[in-house]
DNA sequence: TTCCATTTGCAAATGGATTGCAGCACCGGG
DNA sequence: CCCGGTGCTGCAATCCATTTGCAAATGGAA
């Protein structure tokens, strides 16, 4: 609670839940089991960084649904506490499945060249939070924390990667 | 630099520059010195927290421009360090102006009800930040980091602060 | 005062996200 | 196994922050 946390934790996180659980999660919250529905978690489930809906949408191969029909799941998810929404500061919210109960969050280093992502195990901020709520009489508090940075990669190719 | 900096910093950031500091800033870097420009700064340098472009908007009174010209005017600012962009993370970019050279980067903790500010002046992410530099072999490495919470009186009052 | 690059106002265009609505599908009860 | 109600979906329209094209207006150096 006090301390940087792991180290040198997961360089990536697995694909550590299968469809069905995830699918029984919704059984258990009263959801229906649509196909939109389980083709979104499918592709969130095999991808280990933040998506947004559009590139799920695009991920979706013959599953394709309609994008507000993503839109709608993702908020449905949120709240379910299924999946994580991120926001990178582009103007478009990401999204990642929450690995399980305990699944404590985590943060990103993101190269702002190339968007490539690197999850952050690392988290200080929620000691700070604790003294924060008892300082100024807040509850419920969150934060939200990203880094950002020129990946070794974009610097040597000068920053010609992206406009 | 590994301290959690001011425990009881400044309750509110006051105006520190005068109008014509800033407008010096501005012939420094070859600006033109506008009346919307002016303006604009006038109306951050009396404002004690971020504020949206639309808040800026509002804020001129007589000296109204248009809203298209305070967009492309905060990216001038933001690109010449006179003010900062600040994300809240509920779709509208805030600024704040920048108190002189060394003035280190702050964070905020927002009222998810009604929205109300407070400036927080402790910041421990610059270490870690350095520790993800030197890890991943990133460059210029910065971060965002802002609290979310419910406050006192909106818990008082119950959530029917904003709908 | 003159000239030109920078700025501005206005209106149209972008792009992510949301919403109204009618039709479809999941799934518990019969 | 079939049926009906509630929840979902597709589609199109809409919202809203932000951006952009363009011609006219304006700083400010010569």
């Amino acid at each position: 609670m006090n301390k940087p946390c792991a180290q040198h934790a997961h360089p990536h996180r697995l694909v550590q839940q299968s469809l069905t659980e995830l699918t029984d999660k919704l059984r258990a919250r009263d959801r229906k089991i649509t196909a939109p529905r389980q083709a979104v978690l499918d592709v969130l489930r095999r991808h280990a960084h933040p998506l947004t809906n559009r590139e799920i949408h695009a991920a979706l191969g013959k599953a394709d649904c309609d994008l507000a029909t993503i839109y709608r799941n993702m908020h449905t998810l949120e709240s379910m506490g299924l999946v994580k929404r991120y926001d990178f500061g582009d103007g478009t919210a990401r999204f990642e499945l929450v690995q399980g109960e305990g699944d404590p969050h985590h943060h990103h280093l993101v190269c702002r060249h190339c968007h490539t992502i690197i999850e952050v195990e690392d988290c200080f901020p929620t000691e700070l939070e604790q003294r924060l709520a008892a300082r100024h009489g807040f509850t419920e508090v969150s934060h939200q924390l990203e880094f950002f940075g020129v990946c070794p990669r974009c610097r040597r190719d000068g920053a010609a990667s992206v406009p």
